[in-house]
DNA sequence: TGAGTCGTTGCAATCGATTGCAATATGGAA
DNA sequence: TTCCATATTGCAATCGATTGCAACGACTCA
């Protein structure tokens, strides 16, 4: 018998491992994988020997082989908003909560923040051969993109809206309901001049407007003063303090186009001496855990983050194994605290 | 000529564009990776050919022959504290980062959030064949474990401290000299009965706590109240509230262990009808973005994260170079704004 | 015209694990 | 004792791209 201590790692292959079993590589893999087809005692002494050896396989061409590559791409598209940065706190969440549900089921996040400049940005990914799964947080300005890879690669899900006759599966909320949601609670409390807080081209945001919009119109109070504001948070503050110098007087109340911006406002209304709610109410838009926190705390519109990356986690999956899942559109909620 | 259009993405494979160009595999790889070798008409008749058909190589095959995975595994070990979520702002903003500064560099970003019960969890990730380097964000109470596998495998850089003799290379600060400064702040502010925030596993906020012990001894006031706390965001806000409730006719400032908690904290005292700095200064630990959003605004002890993910980056790729990096230390800094 | 060069291209091995099929051994039945 | 069914194991092809080496052609120069 070869007493000689391994000096360095020797094993690091299914072939070395096999040599030293004294049995085939195949044999060492269908024993590795618990197959029925090898001798129980011969499967489990190949598996202390592995174990004693510290031998794991290498995915790479486990997964090459397999065509299975257990990893699913969590991708955040930044077309216009460039400057939004990874660390935006709905992403962040969202990504929190996906990453839990993936990793939960064996599955590896591969995580990437794209600047569609490329046109073929997605294709590039979905064929790179590298992932079981796509995961899109955010539609973006790229439907075009979308629906034209999803034609092909069935398991892609997107965060975002759903039109009739769109291809791609996406799980979202009603944006437009909840943005009317926040106008009739604003102006239930009294609200007659609402300020919308968000810049339009991303299409979520649109929504929440177009429902501010229509609120105000449902109950004969003047359209909405719409005043652009993006997200990259190193900029929300400055912008919305010179919205504020400019507009405080013109305004009784505000909407906010997501919750950091509203959590950034009411910064603002503080330097301003404005209490919240009584001089402006503000109610915000996404039910981040921040809004837990600020003060006071945020009275928002609540999309549930949780379930919607549980719900697209599920549609994934369901797409993966050949199914087919549809598209869902959650109810917003209405989460009534002291901001308004 | 076959004007056959194709039917179905039929060019997959290296071999299939290489039968369409009607040259061999190998060319087609060499001309598609811009090798001098290949005749420049060819190489530029196969590059449209392969725009044309959208063929994209298969990241598997290319990554198992060259060994070289363009992944790096960023990873977040979660060994004490198992309720903390991964979507815990710190986290997710030295995340964002490396992210920003890993894609801007080419690589690809695997994340896992991992509970350290099998103890081989590290060598499982290094010895996977699917990634060129690892980072940690936190050292947990994983400190042999993470020394262990350092010894053999170089492309391994963590974030948190490192002590004399230590071989894995960390970056991080001084945990001590910001404790340190908070609590210095808070002295020089009038304050005399300290509360300090946090539960001691954590070793960073272990050396945080020794700071502020060491300022008040230094001054000579009572050592600080240290009340647990813990890092789970649906948990802290309660457990706080229930310090508060017991112990604030008993403190007269309070050092948390980190911006999070101090913003909870604000929070709680704003519900007790505590004047923050007027009646209780509160300084936090980390200088998150957040730090400057609430209200009012934090004073906090800066890590400076972004320049810590970028230390933590340029360490990790010159040992992918094969060359050395050792571990830094970073001042610490305190920022005065409004809580204290 | 023949030898030597250079520039291109093809051939085939390789990365490491998986798996269908063939081969062997073992036991039981006839 | 012979034959067959069954349980294990080995062999070799395969996944798709990369790359060292050999081969081929054209061209130059003697």
């Amino acid at each position: 018998m070869t007493n000689a201590e391994p000096p360095s790692r020797p094993v690091r292959t299914l072939a070395d491992l096999a040599r030293v079993a004294g049995v085939s590589a195949g044999t060492v893999s269908r024993a590795l994988a618990d197959k029925s087809l090898v001798n129980p005692e011969t499967r489990q002494r190949i598996q202390a020997l592995a174990a004693e050896h510290g031998f794991r396989p290498n995915q790479m061409a486990r997964r090459l082989r397999t065509q299975k590559t257990g990893v699913i791409g969590v991708v955040v598209p930044l077309g216009h908003e460039r400057r939004q940065h990874l660390s935006d706190p709905f992403f962040m969440t969202m990504l929190g909560h996906l990453a839990d549900a993936l990793t939960e089921n064996g599955y590896d996040v591969m995580l990437s923040r794209i600047i569609p400049d490329a046109a073929d940005w997605l294709e590039r990914i979905v064929d790179s051969g590298m992932l079981d799964g796509v995961l899109l947080i955010g539609q973006s300005d790229q439907m075009e993109a979308i629906e034209r890879v999803a034609r092909r690669y069935r398991p892609l899900v997107a965060w975002g809206s759903s039109a009739p006759g769109q291809v791609h599966c996406a799980i979202g909320t009603e944006n437009v309901a909840g943005g009317q949601l926040a106008g009739e609670h604003l102006i239930a409390r009294g609200v007659r001049r609402i300020a919308f807080l968000g810049e339009l081209r991303a299409p979520e945001i649109r929504q929440r407007y177009d429902g501010v919009c229509a609120a105000a119109a449902a109950a004969g109070v003047p359209p909405p003063l719409q005043l652009d504001t993006h997200l990259a948070s190193d900029m929300v503050e400055q912008e919305i303090a010179r919205h504020m110098a400019r507009h405080l007087d013109r305004i009784d109340g505000i909407a906010a186009g997501s919750d950091v911006i509203a959590m950034a406002t009411l910064r603002v209304l503080a330097d301003h001496g404005m209490a919240v709610p009584s001089d402006v109410p503000v109610v915000g838009y996404d039910d981040l855990p921040l809004a837990l926190q600020t003060v006071p705390r945020l009275t928002t519109v609540k999309q549930d983050i949780a379930r919607g990356a549980k719900a697209m986690v599920d549609a994934l999956f369901a797409r993966i194994a050949g199914e087919d899942s549809p598209s869902v559109v959650m109810a917003p909620e209405l989460v009534v605290r002291d901001s308004a």
